[in-house]
Order: C-alpha cells, then structure tokens, then sequence
DNA sequence: CTGTTAGCGCTTTCAA
DNA sequence: TTGAAAGCGCTAACAG
C-alpha cells in the first residue's frame, strides 16, 4: 500500500536536472531557461508531484497557510470556522483547523501546545479559539476569539457577553419570572463571567435577589451541564427560569426537565447563549442570545492577516448581541 | 516578535545531554538512565518545550494525527467533523481539518493536491469529503465520505441518496403536486445523480412525465443555485414544487422566491436534502431529507482506524436517510 | 543558467 | 547509558 511519494528528488532525476532548479520552477525563482521550466514543469504534471507542506515549512518561513486551534470540533468552533472558511477565499491562504483527542482542550494551556506542534512554521499565524492562557509571546502572530481573560493587550475578537446576559435576563423578568437559576459557564472563562454580571446586574436593576443556591456551574459542555442542571430543577423552591450560559447547557436543561418530568416553557423557561443553529433545532426551539460567530470568523481573519500582512490593526473587535426570542420562554403564570 | 521556538536542541543544551537523549526521553525509548531522564523531563517542563510535528513526521512514519480533507468549511462537512471529533476521543489521534482557500474545491483533483501536500506523513491517514476523483493509491490509508463515484474498491460511507430522493419526491405528489422541479447538484457527483434517479422514478412510478424543463443544475452551491432556481420560478409554466438536490440550494430557492414575490409553501412547496442545522432556521423552516451526517463522520473515523490498525473492514458503509417533514411543503390547492 | 552545499528539527542506527 | 552522525524533503546561499 504505502507506495512513497513522489519527491522532488524523483521530478529532479526523471527531468535530468538537479533539486535545487526543480525547487526554483516550482517557486517561479529566476535563473531558469524557459525551455528547462517547461521540461520540469512537464515532468511534474507527468508524476503528479505536489511538494510537501511539512518539508517545505521546516526550511521556509512562509507556508500560506493559517492555523485555527480549537478544544473540539463542537458547534460554536464549528460556526466560526463556517466564517473563516469563508472570508479565506481569495486571501491566498489555505486552512488548517487543529484539535486534539480528548481530554486535551481540558488541560488548561492546550493551545500553547498545539501552538508548539505546528509552529516552526506549518502555519503563519493562528486563530485561537476560547483560549485559556494567552500568554505574551507565541512566536508567531496571533489572534484570540473569546479568550479566557478577556482583551489582554492582543488582539482579540469577542462578542458582548455583558449586554447579551442582560438582555436574556431581563426578558424572563419582563416575563413575569423572579426566581431565576443561572447555570454559568467554565468559571475560568471571561466570557461565562461577563454572563454571570449581566444575569445578577439585571436581577438587581430589578429589585430581585440573587439567591447563591440558584447559581450553578454547567461548564459549557453538554455533559458537564447535566448534573448541575438536575440540581436546579429539583431544589425543593424550584426556579421558574433557567439562563443558561450557553446553548449547548440550555439544551441538555431542557432534556433534563423532560426526564423529570417537567415541561419546557410550560413549567419552566430556557434561555440559552450563542445561538449555534442546534437551539433551532431543539424542542422547544430555544430563546437565545445571538452571538454573530460567522462574523467574529471573519473578524478574526482579517485581523491576523493585516498582521501577517506587517499591519498594526486594532487590538480589540467586539461584536454585538441581541436576544432572539423563540419557544423555550413564556409568561409567568400565577 | 518571532522569539524562535525552543527546539530539542535547547532543551538538550540546558540539560547537559545530546540531543539524541532528549529524543529517547521525549519517546520513551529504552536506554536512559532514570536520573537523566527525569533531569531532561524537568528541562522539558520548565522550557514548555513541544516537538515540532513538522520535524518528527519528516523523520518518522507515525504521527497520530489523522487529516480530514474538505473543499470548504461549509455545513455539510462542519457536520461530519463533529461526528469525527466526538468520535476520535480517547483514541489517542488528533484531529487536523485541512481547506484550501478560494476555488481550489472547484478543481478536479483537490483531494489529490491536499493529500500530497500533507501526505510524508503529517498525517497517518485521511478522510476525503466528496472527493471528485478517487484514485486508486495515496499512500496512506483513506476513507471517502460520499465520493464523486460512489462505492469503488475503497473504503467509503455514505447516504441512502436515492431512497431519500424517492421519498422526499413521493412526498410532494402525495400533496397532490404534479408538476415538480428539481434543481440538482453537480454533475459530477454520484450522490447528485442518485438524488436525481430518485426523483425521476418517484415520477415515474406515479405515472408522471419527467418534463427535462424542470431540471437544471443548481452544483450543491448556494450561489450557483441562484441563476437557476430563477429560471423555474419565473417559466411560463411555473413547477407548484421544487426539490433541490441539497439544502443549501434549496434554502437560496426559497430567498430566490421570496424575491420574486412569490410565498412558500403558498406558492411553491420546495424540499431540500441533508438537513443541515440551517435548514430548520430558515424561513420557513425546511422539509428535507435528513442525512446523518455526524453518525457518517463517525463510520468514517472507525473505517479509518481499522485500517489504521491493520484490520480490513467492510469497505462500504452505507447509512439510511429519513424525510423530514417541516414548514416549506404544503397541499397543492387546485 | 545550473548545480553543490548546508542546514531546518527531529529520530534512529551504531559506536564509544 | 550516552552521543555522533546520517538523513527525511525541501529551500537558499553561493559557486561554477
């Protein structure tokens, strides 16, 4: 099976010249004879040689290609990387999205890792997804979508956690709702901090108490979201509302309440965050807090490229939030 | 800015021992005394020193990384890389989701260039996303997921194509539709051709006329569906229902109809095929043919480490598709 | 215009 | 138990 790839070398000895002119056709260099371009050039069409990304990266600084590094291919990764993918065509630079196996996105520091794997150059510069240590120096230029500690003096594309929370919150008050559980987010998270604020801010705008007992940490993961969940749902002075600090926990509340027993928005409100297209999907579909992943994508590319490119862009991208309502929530009856 | 990464040199440099040592620590190599070993591991710590990929695949044929080579981030295959990275947990692989930018997907033979590109070995095996030409050797072992050709000698998964076509057509003449476009895929693809297939025999089984004005290739790409989708919606005689070869063209179909002041379903039912998450959020929501797309990830990454691992498996998995009956489709009133 | 040479960071014989 | 040296495929001086 393992028949080994044709090598330059292979091109270099079919076409009767050397490596080195065999590299300068290939990176269209000058000092070539037209006709032994052809020659080379022919050969290569011939073997189908394509030249190696790793061989060639070890001794050049430049690849094109850029590296997205995330914990899990999970459906927020997923969305931002929709939105790289799409604002790449036409840059010049192919994609490479990085994840490990298992349990490393748990280990804090996994993107300096990764970071260390790729670097040296597969990749020219990175795009780091919801990284947890963003430390000062990578080696390479880089840029932050949702990091850990929030804007640290690089740049960095987020989304209004603050005002999303708030909004969300204060569309179950509106609703009539006063006892309202918060299942928030990976506590070593800026973001899931920035949601806990908004929550308790509007609970206390509105003269409403923030009860310790309602507030849980789901984690952000699915199956890290259950246990707690079950807590909130069977305390014995339930929460007639839940905001969860993202989608992925709001749905997993939501089959919680199912299994016990409980119905969804009759018995209790869900409100989620990021609005990843699964909260559609859910039943009921989920009321949400919209976070514009594809553009933060975007965003995000474009800032590593002017980087790359040796200009000095604004550090910071913040993008807006905005609550969408669906049929997880509904009013408060007494 | 570009502080040089640390190498194995550095840390072979701080520790007082060759670099050839700190390969045998960093792999567990027999042959190191334990005193050494565990002077290089703290060197090792303190530096946060990783091994290069790039470096180690040049040298060594594994590297527990397997490649999932896609055209484009887009949501069929953003969907099958979930299936594939909640799959490769605890397998000991990393992920590495490799797409050119821009129209490379549009050329024949992508596969082949990525593959080669990443092949020697920064990867030990790859899954291809509809490969357009499955070539008999690469190297390393492969999986394709729904290939230009379908089922040919090599590994491959796919969907029931034309059983979904079938019925999401039988659908629409159970509605009382008689007249029914159909806005297929790429021409080049086996799974489009089937989707086709599907819809012709539907018609044909209920003893209605193919009428070739109604089909035209809308290439699975949103925007190459516009041009077409126009074409049936503003023909003389106008199709009462639409089915599109894929959802992405079915949703353009409906914003396409939107534009042309027509409402859907009232005026025109139209289908979609995959069911992808969007296709619940569009407006209205999208009767489609669910295509279990994660599941099919996962199929491919087990395919793929079996091979991996030396066993030969079933070389064709083929998984079931299921209509999904949404908003979109509606009773013809005559 | 072309080829020779020297590495890039790493693993792997093979000697010491 | 350790290290010196070769070489993976490629690019970049530099000589010829």
């Amino acid at each position: 099976m393992q028949r080994p790839r044709t090598t330059i070398g292979d091109v270099a000895r079919t076409a009767g010249v050397s490596v080195a002119t065999v590299s300068k056709v290939i990176n269209g260099r000058y000092g070539v004879a037209a006709a032994t371009s052809q020659r080379v050039q022919r050969v290569i069409d011939d073997l189908g040689y394509e030249s190696s990304l790793v061989a060639r990266s070890l001794r050049s600084l430049r690849t094109n290609v850029i590296g997205i590094l995330v914990a899990e291919f999970e459906p927020y990764s997923t969305e931002l990387l929709k939105g790289v993918s799409s604002a790449v065509q036409g840059t010049g630079y192919e994609l490479l999205a990085y994840s490990g196996g298992g349990r490393a996105g748990g280990h804090a520091g996994w993107e300096r890792r990764y970071l260390s794997r790729l670097s040296g150059t597969l990749i020219d510069g990175a795009i780091l997804v919801t990284p947890t240590v963003v430390d000062a120096e990578y080696g390479i230029p880089v840029v932050a979508i949702d990091p850990h500690t929030g804007p640290s003096g690089f740049p960095t594309v987020d989304a209004d956690n603050f005002s999303g929370a708030l909004s969300a919150t204060e569309h179950l008050i509106a609703l009539g709702h006063t006892r309202i559980g918060h299942l928030a987010g990976r506590a070593d998270l800026e973001s899931s901090r920035l949601r806990e604020a908004g929550y308790r801010t509007a609970l206390e705008r509105a003269g409403l108490d923030v009860d310790p007992e309602l507030i849980r940490v789901g984690g952000y993961r699915s199956d890290d979201a259950e246990q707690p969940a079950r807590e909130l749902l069977t305390l014995s002075r339930r929460p007639s509302a839940i905001f969860a600090a993202n989608d992925l926990s709001a749905i997993r509340t939501m089959e919680v309440a199912g299994e016990l027993g409980l119905s969804v928005p009759g018995d209790v409100s869900v409100v989620g965050f990021d609005n990843v297209p699964e909260s559609a999907l859910a039943q009921p579909p989920l009321t949400t807090v919209n976070q514009p992943m594809q553009a933060m994508g975007r965003a995000a590319l474009g800032l590593l490229i002017d980087l790359l490119d040796g200009k000095e862009r604004d550090a910071h991208v913040q993008l807006p939030t905005e609550l969408v309502v669906r049929g997880s929530t509904r009013r408060l009856r007494l």
